[in-house]
DNA sequence: TTATTATTTAAGCAATTGCTTAAATACGAT
DNA sequence: ATCGTATTTAAGCAATTGCTTAAATAATAA
């Protein structure tokens, strides 16, 4: 479908052009880029992600307990993380624990550092 | 309410103790960065925001031009983005162009260098 | 085997998202 | 004033999200 109903008579052809093969040459990238901050974007999701790098490994009944929330809620959470794997899971008998995947844990780093990097309010 | 009907039996109450601080002490930041990531998880908006970070500013037009999408559509995307003041707005005649917020260009620059790294596909 | 513990998965639902279409607003030119 | 251009805003709706509750699965212990 055509949607370029509006051309504004200053418009820079040129401009236009070069942003659309910017944003066809990247297509991939921002796909895979949205996808990831989609997920982070959730504050329930940012804070499980955090705390898997805080802590290295987590089980889904320590996040229930920490975020005082239900563990199925949790649970479907961390189903969502582990399905485009940005959290691996391994199993201790009958718990199973998660941490953040290497590839994403480096994506993210920026944004942990800066939560890592919070002034601590307790000292107020 | 409470939630906490699972505890594991080697649960490290230590640890999970030490998290509960850590989520309380960056309340604020999660916020903030949640918000931030929910807009920019979009692959729509994440697109406009590496486009006006590379052009400096655009209109709703160019960008509707560019994404191939309805100017309605981009100007909610763009209203979201002003609302939490990602993107400032500024007039010049009858147009009004956008560009992305000092603080946040700094914020997701980490994402707009891995979009810029890309190695083009063009050279294939 | 049966029970217990730890967890996921399925079903259901209210709230939110992102689009479409149509109406409203704002500035500039005649 | 009136018209054209550029844009936002409102209304409506299908699709998705994130929770709750209840049922299913998996490993361990008795």
């Amino acid at each position: 479908m055509d949607h370029h109903s509006c051309q504004r008579q200053q418009a820079d052809i040129t401009q236009i052009n070069r942003c659309k093969v910017r944003v066809a040459e990247r297509s991939d990238t921002f796909t895979y880029l949205s996808k990831a901050l989609e997920l982070a974007g959730n504050p329930t999701r940012l804070k499980i992600l955090y705390l898997l790098y805080k802590e290295k490994q987590l089980c889904v009944c320590d996040l229930s307990d920490i975020l005082d929330m239900g563990i199925s809620a949790v649970s479907q959470h961390l189903r969502k993380l582990k399905d485009r794997e940005i959290i691996n899971m391994t199993r201790q008998a009958q718990t199973l624990f998660y941490s953040v995947n290497r590839e994403y844990n480096n994506l993210l780093k920026p944004f942990f550092r800066i939560l890592d990097d919070q002034p601590s309010l307790a000292l107020i």
